[in-house]
RNA sequence: GGGUCGCUAGCUCAGCGGUAGAGCACUCGGCUUUUAACCGAUUGGUCCUGAGUUCGAAUCUCAGGCGACCCA
């Protein structure tokens, strides 16, 4: 509204006429405020030091009361009150005798402040600074929302994250972890030896996923170009040159809807090691994954929307045959033919689709339906047929199936991991059956990669990889029931705003 | 793609066919121990958009927009 607006831009030149710029250059901030409340949480109620300290942060809170004033002072790492006492102030300003109802006046919540001033107690027992200066860093123009209910509108708390975070404490306790996981991963990875690589986001052929990738062009080189759908084809590259243990912790981009579990763009780390194999990987996985709870959590026991879920090592192993007739009595090992499969499938009530074209898809759909959701404890599901895995190597001892496992945690696939298929000529085989899918019309399918090819066909040693959903991840270790409360500006579609010319967000 | 729900003041919400309201915020006045400060007064609206029904629509109907949740 544009009155409140007014009035506030009044007082940011009324700050000027004054000699004190609405917008500072820079303040020197003696302490952060959860510091102070740490160090003086036993000074007694009424008493007062003589050291002085200075802090900085947001006006949040405005009690004026005559010739007194309270206000809350927010930094990132806290809140300390003001203790505004018309007559020391005035007592420090000689040359103003206006100094105290300039600070409650020009003043508003959402501001930015300085001040100088000295510690007390007050006689109710908040920790305050009693200040004796204080300086305008940045006017706000707008108003905060309402100081008690926050900001209730998701759709608000979405578009105007940086409202969210200054009135929701639990958001940003949820990015403060979300980069504690970020980071704890790295390290964890750093720390052992792991290089993280950056491989290239424009691609003339998105590859190393089933999904559809955004396209885009270059101008200069007149080339259309896709984003990177997976990072693991140049990973690869990687260990085909020599480099032992690598990985990606970056952005991925596929062009599908969104959900509460689905974001277009997301953030993913894949990590490939060589001479290593997928029961190397689910090892690594476990130890990963419970290092950062530790970490973010401070425990491997943590409540996820309610439900209790234990992380810590070692977590289950089944295979998809052991799950998928657990939950249905179907022994996917009997069927021979789709038809076999379908047949029992229906008997058993499962929905039979069409594009499920094989034995092997047909399970899948099977574990989809009446397995997947129920995986709340960390469960590696191992053993997945071929059709769908066309990256991962033959399994050693089973025909039909390939080396891989997904972790599902809280009924969600967190992680995928292969013994990676390192045989070029099966690889491109694999390929090529897949390339087949997609020109009979499943966009999704991947295509032949020639130069990945060409490196496998130079060698790549045996290598176990694997690609953990950090987002997913940060869901769960955040206590967090959507993908877009983990992500600080997930899209959305734009707001149609006709003919605004002021407010206006994004 | 389907279903359900939501959209009213800067924020949080009420109003559900008869003059658009409350709390907070803002503005003004009072107040030297408040902390959702308090007391008093004022200000503030494209009731998401459009069409329809009606003497009369924030309210009912239809279409559209944006979002949330569930399902596929």
């Amino acid at each position: 509204m544009s009155d409140l607006r007014e009035t506030r831009l009044e007082k940011a030149r009324a700050l000027q006429a004054h000699g004190r710029a609405p917008y500072a250059l820079s303040f020197a901030p003696s302490h952060r405020t959860a510091a102070l409340q740490e160090a003086h949480a036993d000074l007694p109620k009424g008493e007062e030091l003589a050291e002085e300290v200075a802090v900085a942060g947001r006006i949040m809170t405005r009690r004026v009361m005559g010739k007194l004033a309270f206000f809350t002072l927010a930094d990132e790492s806290g809140t300390i009150q003001l203790f505004i006492d018309k007559a020391a102030l005035q007592a420090a300003h000689p040359e103003d005798p206006e100094v105290f109802e300039r600070f409650t006046t020009l003043t508003d919540a959402g501001d930015w402040i300085g001040v100088h001033g000295t510690l007390r107690r007050t006689d109710r027992g908040e920790l305050s600074v009693k200040v004796r200066d204080w300086t305008m860093l940045t006017k706000s123009l707008q108003p905060l929302p309402d100081k008690w209910h926050g900001l209730a509108d998701v759709e608000k708390r979405y578009r105007q994250r940086y409202l969210d975070l200054i009135v929701s404490p639990h958001t940003r306790e949820t990015f403060r972890r979300r980069a504690v996981l970020v980071s704890s991963m790295r390290r964890w990875l750093d720390e052992r030896g792991f290089l993280e690589i950056e491989t290239p986001v424009l691609q003339t052929e998105a590859g190393g996923a089933d999904a559809r990738p955004f396209t885009t062009h270059h101008n200069a080189l007149d080339l259309p170009l896709t984003l990177r759908i997976a990072t693991e084809l140049h990973l690869k590259r990687l260990v085909v040159g020599g480099f032992e243990r690598v990985y990606e912790l970056g952005r991925i981009f596929r062009n599908e809807g969104v959900s509460t579990r689905h974001n277009p763009e997301f953030t993913s780390v894949e990590i490939y090691q060589a001479f290593a194999d997928y029961h190397d990987m689910m090892a690594l996985t476990e130890q990963l994954i419970a290092t950062a709870a530790e970490q973010v959590c401070g425990g491997t026991v943590i409540t996820y929307q309610g439900v209790e879920v234990d992380l810590t090592p070692p977590w289950r192993r089944a295979t998809m045959h052991e799950l998928v007739q657990q939950a249905t009595g179907l022994d996917f090992n009997a069927f021979t033919t789709r038809e076999q499969a379908a047949a029992a499938m229906e008997a058993a009530d499962l929905a039979v689709p069409e594009t499920a074209d094989s034995v092997g898809r047909l399970l899948v759909e099977a574990f989809e339906q009446r397995v997947e959701e129920s995986l709340i404890q960390p469960t590696f599901v191992l053993d997945y047929p071929v059709e769908n895995s066309p990256l991962a190597r033959a399994h050693r001892g089973k025909p039909g199936l390939v080396e891989r496992f997904e972790l599902f945690i809280v009924g969600r696939e967190t992680a995928n991991a292969f013994s990676e298929l390192i045989d070029p000529v099966d690889q491109r085989a694999r390929l090529e059956q897949q390339q087949e899918r997609r020109r009979a019309g499943d966009p999704e399918a991947q295509t032949v990669d020639e130069d990945f090819l060409h490196a496998l066909e130079i060698g790549m040693p045996p290598t176990g990889g694997l690609g953990i959903g950090i987002d997913r991840l940060a869901m769960l270790l955040t206590d967090s029931p959507s993908i877009r409360d983990v992500i600080a500006f997930p899209l959305l579609r734009p707001e149609p705003r006709p003919g605004d010319g002021t407010g206006a967000v994004g």
